[in-house]
DNA sequence: CAATTTTCATTTGTCAGACATTTAAAAGTC
DNA sequence: GACTTTTAAATGTCTGACAAATGAAAATTG
């Protein structure tokens, strides 16, 4: 674990890397103890701060958690579905707010990653999976309820469809395409009608996977892409409209 | 953007968490100059080194750049595709190696997410990517491989596959995946045969995309996938033996 | 002797002030 | 007007210090 230090500047990055290339490779395992700061700041040869702005670094990717007091000191953290579910929702999301993707691209990809997940749900459909998913369809039939909230519903919905697959994997991938999305979805405006139709292909999806049916699955979530790709469309051309 | 000072612990965290959640809520715009870290400490009164811990945080998740001297600063990162891809193969990795993922669960989120790309890759197929998938099928017949080389070759080539579908969003999000997966193949030992058949089932594919069949090209990652999992389990049952 | 309390060394979290280095705008020069 | 020099602002780093937390060891007490 070294340093370049024949370039002065960004020292914290290059320890910062030199620490996360050896927890990736293997050289440091989950609950092992970092060398306190001052420790590291030695064969480092930099000072306390540098060394803290590294760890920091690292802390920032949930690469590893600190503890104060006697025998504290930094731990090389396991990294858990949550923390990784967090990041990959949080990157997703920034990669489609600042990149003007088209809509059209998003909802392809979340899309075309949803019917990877449809087979293994209807195959593996638990009680409780099937529970959440009508239980959203019931919510998004409330009368009250606000764009937000039916887009909420919308990702719990999905989210019950990916996590009925089974495998904490898939699931973890998923968390980004189907969350990230939420903001572009938001800027829809739901009328009536089009919830009424959302929630019947809602229905469906959910109808097909408690029958096994994983091809049925697959295109109700087809017929859902293509009436959201359309839904969307209509609203930015009325909100174009309304502009000009 | 303000912090609870009452909690003198964590300050930096909560200083990176407030300007985080003011970059996702849009409040701070791409390539926008936050205040220097001396306004910044005045303003959250704290230290600037507290300040400059907060600051790198966020820098080791790509939302901010700096930049020295006059009309220097942080300014707002557009977080590009390659940023997200590094991310993602990162976390990815970790989390695959720290929570000791059975191999065939990260293979069947593996493959349940490229069989989404290959409609989607058989349709838009381009000369380009075709050619690299190619490319690397004459690679992996190469004798003198290592074992290491034909894995990072079996990479390229299912890029290559993701890529081909020309969707950017869905290439980000099987970074993870089919890269992430590296290291566990990389535990599996080829013979001569074992090749042979992977560049059998390649080819198959590569055939399947190049006349535009999704279908088959479908039905030949489901066969890679009963194939990749039918070898890793005779390494494993080859390597207990031994081990016994 | 056992249980409890106190002390204490260690480590992170924060602060203050300082200097070095980089960088682009502003001032000066030909 | 084009080029060079100066200068101010900002980040990057260092030193030294103190506060707060924490677990272990020592001291105290029943």
């Amino acid at each position: 674990m070294k340093i370049d230090p024949s370039n002065p500047a960004d020292l914290s990055a290059q320890i910062a890397k030199a620490i996360r290339d050896a927890i990736v490779a293997g050289d440091l395992i989950v609950d092992e103890r970092l060398p306190s700061e001052a420790e590291l700041a030695d064969q480092f040869e930099v000072s306390r701060p540098t060394v803290r702005e590294a760890l920091k670094r690292l802390a920032a990717q949930s690469l590893i958690r600190t503890q104060r007091g006697a025998f504290g000191g930094a731990f090389i953290n396991r990294l858990s579905y949550p923390d990784a579910y967090g990041q990959q929702i949080t990157t997703a999301t920034l990669l489609l707010s600042m990149n003007d993707v088209r809509f059209d691209t998003a909802c392809e990809a979340r899309y075309a990653l949803e019917r990877a997940c449809a087979p293994l749900s209807a195959q593996r459909r638990s009680a409780d999976h099937l529970a959440t998913m009508r239980a959203e369809i019931f919510r998004q039939q409330q009368p009250g309820l606000t764009d937000e909230a039916f887009c909420a519903s919308d990702v719990a919905f999905h989210r019950a469809l990916v996590d009925g697959a089974g495998n904490p994997v898939l699931s973890y991938q998923l968390a980004g395409a189907v969350e990230g999305m939420q903001p572009l979805m938001n800027m829809i405006t739901f009328t009536a009608r089009s919830r009424e139709e959302i929630v019947g292909l809602h229905t469906a999806i959910a109808d097909a996977i408690e029958a096994q049916d994983g091809e049925a699955a697959r295109d109700g979530l087809t017929r859902l892409e293509r009436y959201t790709i359309h839904l969307a469309r209509s609203v930015m051309e009325e909100r174009a409209k309304r502009g000009a």
